[in-house]
DNA sequence: CTGGACCGTGTAAGCGCTTACCCAACACCA
DNA sequence: TGGTGTTGGGTAAGCGCTTACACGGTCCAG
C-alpha cells in the first residue's frame, strides 16, 4: 500500500496536521519540524492522494476540454496550447471528444464533478451549454456563441479575415469568385461567408448564391466540393475556401482536373495549419492564432474558477491574411498584417 | 451547493447506503425502493461526487496519456484512437504533453495518484518509466522498449516496414538510396534505419554511411536536410524517409531545388499520416494502423488495471507498405499487402 | 407455534486529506 | 512574579461516498 499521511506523520514524530501544513506551505511549521518532515517524505515516497486531497479542499485542479473533432490539425495547435498553460497553473487537462455523438448532456453530465471548469469547442450542444450555465460551473466557449447567455467567449475574426481574404482576390482582379463553406450548422463558416459575400457587394459585385458551396471541413469534402465546382460549364477563377483543410482537398481537385493553382484557379484558405506551408503550390490563407487562444483559455478559466465574480468576456482574436503562392502573388510568406476592426 | 447522497436519501425516506446501492447497480432494493431513490436522484439533479467515490473505492476511473509531442499528426491519430477506446470502458483520459522537457520524474510523480494507469508514448524518460514500474502503477508503453523491463508494450514492425519500403526502391532499379532518419535518439528511428541497411546489404549493396542524415521528424528538419542530400556532388536517386512530415519536407526541398518527385528523385515515407495522400505527388509510406493501436493500449491497460495478475504482453503490429506516386510507380493507392513477420 | 434461513435496510466505520479551534509553552511587560 | 500575548502544534470534525455488519421482518419446515 502507498504511504499515507500517517505514516509520515508518525516517522517524523508529528500529527498528520503537521504534515499537512508543511505539504501547503503553511509559514506556521519551524525550519526543524519542516524538515523533519520533508525526510519522512522523501524516504517514504510519500505522494499526497489526490482524491482526498480534493474531496477535503472541494476542488480538482483539473479542467476538461471538450472538442467535436479531436483530430482536426486545429484542435491540435489548441491542445497544445491549453495543456501548457494548464500546467503552468498546475492544472490537469481532461480530453473529451465528441467525434458527431449527439445527447451530449447525458453523455457529459458525469464530467462536471471531476472537474473545476471545462473549455468547450464550437459543435457543443447548446443544451449543454445551458445545463452548465445552470449549474454554474465555470467554462469558456471557443468559436462560437449561444444567443442570450452570457458566458465567457473566445473567438477569432473570421469576418475580419475572411473580408480580406476575399478582398485580396477581388484585387487580383478575378472576375469570378466562389465561396466554400463548412457545415451549414457551422457558426464560423457563416460568418466567413457573410464576410464573403459582403466583400463582394461592397466592391459592386452581385452575389449568386450559385457560387457557395459546402463541405464537412475535410481534405476528401473539399476535394469533392471543388470537383463539382469545376464541372461547371463557366468554372470560378478563384475560390475562398473555409479552412485549410477542405483548400488542400480543393488543391488536390484541381489537379485531378488537369488545371493549375493559381494559373487556372485561384484559392485561399482559413487557419494557417502547418501543412499550409508545406502543399504545392503554398496555401495563402487566414491566420489565427490557435496556440495563443488556447492559452488564453485557460487563463480565463482559471480566473473565473478562482473568483467565480469575475466578469464575463468576449473576446475577438484578430486574423491576419497570410500571402503565399495559391491566390497567385509572386511573393511568398509576405505578412500582410491586417487594419484592426 | 451541489446536493449530496443525504438529500436524496432524505428526500426518498430512505438512508444512504440504499441510495448508494441503488446508483451503483446493486441487485438488493426492492423494484419500490429504486423508483423512490431515483426520482429523488432526478428531480435534485442529484450528481455523486468523483473525488468521494474515488477516496472510497480507491479508484479513479482515469488514465493517463502521456505524449513527448502533443502535435505531431501520428499523435492526434492514436488520442482518437484512446480516447474513444477509453469512453467505451467508462475511463477518462488525463492528457500530459512532454514538449521536450526533462526532469520528467518529478513533473509527473504526483500524477500516479490522479489515475489508475497510464500509457506512455516513445520518448519517456527511462528513468520515470522505472520509478512508475517499482511503484506497482499499470501502464503500457508505445513505440519503444526499456531494457530488461517486464512491462507491456506496443509497437509496430517498424523493421518489417521499413524494409519493405527500402526493398521496393531497389527493385525499381534505383541506383543509390539514402535514408534520411529521425532523432538519433529515437529508437524506432533506430530499427528503421537497421531495416535500411539490412535491406541493401540482402541485395549485395553495401550501405555506406555516407547516405544516412539524421532530422528531427518535423517538416522543416526534413526539408533542411533533403536539402543536403540534393546538394551533395552526387546526390542519391531515392530516399527512404522515416516519417511523413520529414519526407513532406523533403518534398519542399526537392522542388525548392528545381527537381522532380519521382523524376529526379524517389522517396518514400514512414506512418501514412493522412496528408500523405493530399501532398503532390502523393506519398508513398509505410502504413502503420495508429488508430487501432491507440484502441489495443486502452484494453491493455484497462486489463492489466482490473487485473494486475494479467501477464505482460509485448505486441508487435505489422505494418504495410502503401504505394502511391513519390515511389515512382504509376498506379496509386494499390495497398500491397505485406508478408507477415 | 417456534427456530432458523433469508433478505431488504439501516448504522457506522472507514477512505486520506484540510482546517477551525484549542492548548501548552514561552516571552514580555508591569 | 503573575497576567497577557503570541505561536507552534495537536485534536477532531468534516468532505461525500462505499460497504461490512447488524437488525428486524417474512416465510416456511419441523
Amino acid at each position: 500500500m502507498r504511504p499515507t499521511i500517517y505514516d509520515v506523520a508518525e516517522r517524523a514524530g508529528v500529527s498528520i496536521a503537521t504534515v499537512s501544513r508543511v505539504l501547503n506551505g503553511s509559514p506556521k511549521p519551524t525550519a526543524a519540524t519542516r524538515d523533519r518532515v520533508l525526510a519522512a517524505v522523501r524516504t517514504l515516497g510519500y505522494q499526497p492522494s489526490a482524491a482526498a486531497r480534493c474531496l477535503a479542499r472541494s476542488t480538482t485542479e483539473t479542467i476538461a476540454l471538450v472538442f467535436p473533432e479531436v483530430s482536426s490539425p486545429f484542435f491540435v495547435e489548441l491542445i497544445r496550447g491549453i495543456e501548457l498553460e494548464a500546467r503552468r497553473h498546475h492544472y490537469h487537462v481532461l480530453i473529451y471528444g465528441l467525434h458527431g455523438e449527439g445527447k451530449q448532456d447525458q453523455l457529459l453530465r458525469f464530467l462536471s464533478t471531476k472537474v473545476d471548469g471545462m473549455i468547450l469547442g464550437a459543435q457543443c450542444d447548446e443544451a449543454y451549454v445551458r445545463t452548465l450555465h445552470r449549474q454554474g460551473l465555470p467554462f469558456v466557449l471557443m468559436g462560437r456563441r449561444v444567443e442570450g447567455l452570457a458566458v465567457t467567449t473566445i473567438r477569432s475574426n473570421g469576418f475580419e479575415g475572411a473580408y480580406a481574404a476575399v478582398t485580396h482576390l477581388i484585387r487580383h482582379g478575378y472576375g469570378s469568385i466562389a465561396a466554400l463553406g463548412g457545415p451549414e450548422a457551422s457558426q464560423q463558416s457563416r460568418i466567413r461567408l457573410r464576410a464573403y459575400a459582403q466583400a463582394l457587394d461592397d466592391h459592386g459585385w452581385h452575389s449568386d448564391v450559385r457560387w457557395i458551396v459546402h463541405a464537412d471541413y475535410h481534405e476528401s469534402g473539399g476535394q469533392a466540393a471543388m470537383a463539382g465546382l469545376l464541372a461547371l460549364p463557366r468554372p470560378p477563377r478563384a475560390v475562398f475556401v473555409a479552412n485549410d483543410q477542405m483548400a488542400i482537398g480543393a488543391l488536390e481537385a484541381v489537379r485531378d482536373a488537369g488545371k493549375q493553382v493559381p494559373g487556372d484557379v485561384a484559392l485561399v484558405g482559413f487557419d494557417d495549419i502547418p501543412m499550409a506551408s508545406y502543399v504545392h503550390p503554398t496555401l495563402t490563407t487566414v491566420r489565427q492564432d490557435i496556440y495563443e487562444s488556447g492559452e488564453l483559455a485557460v487563463q480565463l478559466l482559471i480566473r473565473q474558477i478562482e473568483d467565480p465574480a469575475t466578469s464575463v468576456e468576449t473576446i475577438l482574436l484578430p486574423t491576419r491574411l497570410v500571402i503565399r503562392q495559391s491566390c497567385g502573388c509572386d511573393e511568398r510568406e509576405v505578412h500582410h498584417p491586417n487594419s484592426g476592426v
